[in-house]
RNA sequence: GAGACGCUAGCUCAGUCGGUAGAGCAACUGCCUUUUAAGCAGUGGGUCCCGAGUUCAAUUCUCGGGCGUCUCACCA
């Protein structure tokens, strides 16, 4: 039996909300002879400057012109409120019909939540107080034909919220739309990255551009997405690191350069990973890893003060104090102190025995520097809640540092842990021509054990020896930075679009 | 990769100790010239994720599958 639904529907194929609107639509062209996707529309007066200079506009009899998405309908005989949704906030429109005409009531009448409209109006107080365009012309600027969640919000309190996060993240512009608070955190992501740039740019840094596709990829060890050029019958990667191209600029005499992109790794999806993320990675000549301790410290800070006012921030209620500077200690030490383990007394067999106890293996076989980078990981990390630089990590967890003074078996590299995550990483790197091209040659032996160490670079070895000059290099997770400094939990919420399985 | 939980109306969710389902908002209709989470009144709206099994009968129970969320593991 079929279902006869509103206005002669049935409950099939397409939604029926969709079918009426799709009438809306047809009915505002054919009966109204109104052009319902218009080309533009002069906007000068935004929800929020309204808002706040209500005096002035309400003194001075100023005319509004405004434009925005409808969001709330309150439909009444010859005069109504409904509230409209722009850049900056949301305000309410009282519409009459003695104000706007017969003809112009009868548009507002088909018009629904999710429509943008054009308006213009006196701003008044309403009699329960509400600042208020009271508009005197109205004009449609699209159409709504696919109806949108109704969350609705009181003194903070969100009802019937768009809850569902795979919807969510699927639809973000519904989300951006209808969800409090979205637009704001990316809108903090975008200030965060706009002041790192100019902290670095009034260094002199140079903001550079380096391949995505890549016939070889390095820097780092991850498994890379493969992609194939057609006309050059060609095999290319998608970068897993900044790195390599970025030294090559050094070695070129750009002295001074950082990129921020995307790098992408063919590993699985978490709370804090997604297989393309963004990445600062910065160079400068000249400097060693202490200087990108206090280059680190000078981002960081100045960002968290930049955006929240304070070097203070809370997080999954803890409170983190990013105020520097930040203690510095090394990992031998930091599993002494937070482990209890005094690695440098322990033989291979003893640290062998702490691994398999926690349940973890070295790939590729037994390595003492391995061990203990895995035993730091694994017992010390998560409890590096305030900020702490880790420093001189074994030898044997990159090819791409150079050692520290006094004892090979450890580098000139730190990385930076907040709330137990990793934030920054880096390095005095590496220069030393011989000893680059033998350690990149041995780790890509160990590819036959190791999937995700990388290939020999050939042509990256070739630029260190033309000579590079001591260079302190810095890496920052951005997506993972902002989730610090705007309280996300996971990484999906600072991306604007996660990678999704495909739906169907 | 493991575990827990979930999948019911456009959205948020109830519910059926097995008898083909409900609320609020949205929608539709009517009324209405100052409402505000939602003006008032009324009306409609469902492949209860998919498949198999048990049963007179499955949205509900069992098994399998799909998808998702969270936690853990993995991840330089």
């Amino acid at each position: 039996m079929t279902v006869i639904y509103q206005r002669g529907y049935t409950m099939e194929d397409e939604s029926v909300l969709i079918k009426i609107r799709k009438d809306k639509l047809r009915e505002i062209r054919e009966e109204l002879k109104i052009n319902p996707f218009p080309y533009k529309y002069d906007v000068t007066d935004y929800s929020a400057g309204i808002i706040e200079n209500f005096e002035e506009y309400s003194s001075s009899g100023k005319i509004a012109s405004a434009a925005g998405r409808i969001m709330a309908l309150r439909v009444m005989g010859k005069a109504s409120f409904c509230t409209i949704q722009d850049a900056e906030g949301r305000i309410q429109l009282y519409v009459a019909e003695k104000s706007i005409g017969e003809a112009g009531y009868r548009l507002f009448n088909k018009l629904d939540i999710g429509d943008i409209i054009g308006v213009k109006g006196a701003v008044r107080r309403t009699k329960t107080g509400e600042i208020t365009i009271f508009i005197a012309d109205l004009v449609l600027l699209s159409k709504n034909i696919r109806p949108l969640p109704i969350v609705k919000e009181k003194d903070g309190e969100v009802f019937d919220a768009f809850a569902d996060k795979e919807l969510r993240y699927r639809n973000r512009h519904v989300d951006l739309i209808v969800t409090p608070g979205v637009k704001e955190t990316f809108i903090k992501r975008i200030a965060i990255i706009r002041h790192i740039k100019k902290i670095l740019d009034d260094k002199n840094f140079c903001e550079v551009e380096t391949p995505v596709l890549q016939p070889v990829y390095g820097g780092a060890a991850a498994s890379p997405f493969t992609s194939h050029h057609n006309a050059l019958d060609l095999r290319l990667y998608l970068r897993i690191s900044l790195e390599p191209y970025l030294k090559r600029l050094i070695v070129g005499g750009m002295e001074r350069v950082y990129e921020i992109g995307k790098c992408f790794r063919n590993e699985g999806i978490d709370r804090t990973h997604n297989p393309e993320f963004t990445m600062l990675e910065l160079y400068q000549a000249y400097a060693d890893f202490t200087d990108m301790m206090s280059l680190t410290e000078e981002i960081i800070t100045g960002t968290a003060a930049a955006l929240n006012g304070s070097a203070k921030i809370a997080y999954e209620g803890k409170e983190i104090d990013l105020a520097p500077p930040w203690r510095r200690l090394k990992v031998v030490d930091a599993l002494a102190e937070y482990a209890g383990l005094r690695v440098a007394e322990m033989s291979d067999r003893d640290l062998e025995a702490g691994l398999d106890k926690l349940g973890s293996e070295i790939r590729g076989g037994f390595n003492r520097g391995l061990a203990i980078n895995d035993l730091f990981k694994l017992l010390v990390e998560d409890k590096l809640v305030q900020p702490i630089f880790i420093t001189h990590y074994p030898a044997e967890t990159t090819p791409l540092c150079k050692p520290d003074y006094d004892d090979e078996r450890f580098l000139q590299r730190f990385e930076l842990f907040i709330n137990g995550t990793e934030i920054a990483n880096a390095y005095s790197e590496s220069n030393d021509p011989i000893l680059q091209r033998k350690t990149l040659y041995e780790q890509s032996l160990r590819r036959d054990v190791d999937k995700e160490a990388p290939p020999m670079d050939e042509n990256f070895v070739q630029a260190i020896e033309a000579g590079m000059p001591p260079t302190g290099g810095l890496g920052i997770g951005i997506d993972r930075l902002v989730m610090l400094l705007t309280g996300a939990t996971s990484i999906r919420d600072v991306l604007l679009f996660p990678t999704m399985r495909p739906q169907e």
